[in-house]
DNA sequence: TTGAAAGCGCTAACAT
DNA sequence: ATGTTAGCGCTTTCAA
């Protein structure tokens, strides 16, 4: 078995009787080499399996081609639309786009962050649990654009989410609700700090008591801490930090015969995948998470480019889906 | 705002008051630097945030400290374990993911193993659509292993559909099914083949009737078509694709007034975590995903290490997980 | 134990 | 239009 070898420019331009730059113009300056000897030298590239090397090309340029996206758990189909927007948008400005795992971990981010900086022309770091004081130093030495997530001097798109606990909080007033429990998720979300912090807001609007509890692990496995502290409190009304989480917690007071939503009305944050399918189908915020890692990616992209003075903010409208999760209240608490 | 500009090894050199060859090994070869040198030069470079250029080194040693694992559709739940299990291996093996989603289309992925070829050490290719001679092909320049997926001469790791499909079979004999319906998923589908080929030989030992339908987009997506045809042609029992195809089949099924298992019974493939919360709970096939991600990733960087003659085929065990959505046999056809 | 120098593959001046 | 040369940041001989 012949040692894996990749041919390099110097090997097409032997090959093809013309010097490594013209190999280089060929592929990088279409313009500015004869359409013959282009065409000659693109054949014996193909013939030969040449690809440039990126690695090589970056340490000219400085440039790698590549944009890291980051993410809090890849497992989460939250994150899905997200990806899903990222690479289209990359592969539209014929970026790679790597994908990074953070385990909800700042310490883990961080040390992608490090590890990936000078590998990636920018990032996106969608639902950074990092402190805005590492967040600015990052961004540095990196074009940064947040998704859900805010912090001076750093190009972020955000939800609404303001509009969308609204949305949420009329939606269970008119229902007949008086007070809703809030199942909080990591401390460090911040989008966790906005959505609890809109919840506030607009049950105060609205004349409605709200309790927050945990914070619970933001996947169906923090279900049953969360239910059961819900059937504990004896409410009527539930909002939890995501869809997985509030599908925990469906799935939790099933076992436990409370009814959904007859006894209690359960409303996620997210609307993935899972939302239309779950039992029953789940009231939920939906956000354009495409929209969203798309966005983000243009952001970094526009960064790299030319380095604005002041990033921009997005705030990308969200809308509640009402499904069967949520309905009136009844006058008897559960139990 | 400063321009961003990132701190060389020669500035840590110059710093530290000592040459460049030294702050490299202080990274990479602790042993053959003093000790107080050492610290010395860490601690500059930590003070500088320095981080050495991954480009810069792959140039030398040709090994970029990175992995790339190719997806059909990274919104597929499926891919989350193979992705988590990868993930999880590369890390222990000190190594950087970076992940690409193919779009089911082989073109593309064509294009990102030719693209990303040069910038890797090894590919982890999942349910790849690529034709076996091109799989050799890429195989000749770098490590590859596939995840279900087999062709001769490449590394891969796939799960027992033989064993699985009768597992499958045996269970719907057993509730009284004389027949079932195989909705097939993407024809370039390697597992799709397989797990229909199994069908048809366990259903030949079991005395069933096969028939195969589809091809279906193995999405939600696919349910109403496949669905559709389901109901035309009176089947019992069906088993699909993967299990976001049987989702979508269920979905269709209860708002044409099928019911499910009392009418027509559904298997799925893969154990995604929405199986146990869809309605009714799925009846799938559970394959070891985060296993088969973490061999995988083992495979191709035993191959980076030493390249072996002939590169290993492991099978993963499956299991029949039996949810809800399968039951006994009416004899009354739907409609 | 450390420094000097060469070179990895490629691109960007500069020269022709 | 094309060739020559230098250098990107790092590792690796080879000397000292």
């Amino acid at each position: 078995m012949p040692p894996r070898k990749r041919a390099t420019i110097t090997d097409v331009a032997a090959a093809a009787g013309v010097a490594a730059s013209t190999v280089s113009r060929a592929f990088t300056r279409p313009g500015r080499v004869n359409q013959h000897t282009r065409e000659h030298v693109l054949a014996v590239a193909e013939e030969l399996g040449y690809a440039p090397n990126p690695a090589a090309r970056a340490l000219e340029s400085g440039r790698t081609g590549t944009l890291a996206l980051l993410v809090p758990d890849i497992t989460n189909p939250y994150f899905s639309g997200v990806i899903k927007g990222a690479e289209r948008a990359a592969a539209a400005a014929g970026l790679t786009l790597v994908l990074g795992d953070t385990a909800e971990n700042p310490g883990q981010e961080e040390q992608l962050v490090r590890r990936l900086g000078p590998a990636v022309d920018g990032f996106v770091l969608s639902a950074s649990r990092l402190p805005d004081e590492q967040l600015r130093r990052a961004a540095e030495l990196n074009p940064i654009a947040l998704v859900n997530r805010a912090t001076p001097g750093v190009a972020c798109v955000v939800a609404d989410f303001d509009s969308g606990t609204r949305q949420i909080v009329d939606h269970l007033a008119s229902l007949g609700h008086r007070a809703l429990v809030f199942l909080g998720g990591p401390p460090e979300s911040w989008s966790g700090a906005r959505r609890w912090a809109g919840l506030q807001a607009a049950a105060a609007r609205a004349g409605l008591e709200v309790r927050r509890f945990g914070p619970y692990v933001p996947t169906l496995g923090g279900g049953p801490a969360a239910a059961d502290a819900v059937i504990a409190a004896g409410a009527t009304a539930v909002v939890a930090h995501n869809d997985m989480l509030a599908i925990g917690v469906m799935q939790r007071l099933a076992e436990r015969g409370v009814g959904v939503p007859t006894d209690v009305s359960v409303v996620g944050f997210d609307d993935i995948v899972g939302a239309e399918f779950c039992h029953p189908t789940l009231t939920t915020l939906a956000e354009r998470t495409e929209d969203a890692g798309a966005r983000a990616v243009e952001a970094v992209v526009a960064q790299v480019l030319t380095r604005a003075s002041e990033p921009p903010t997005r705030v990308l409208p969200t809308q509640l889906v009402v499904r069967r999760s949520t309905g009136p209240v009844h006058t008897a608490p559960p139990n």
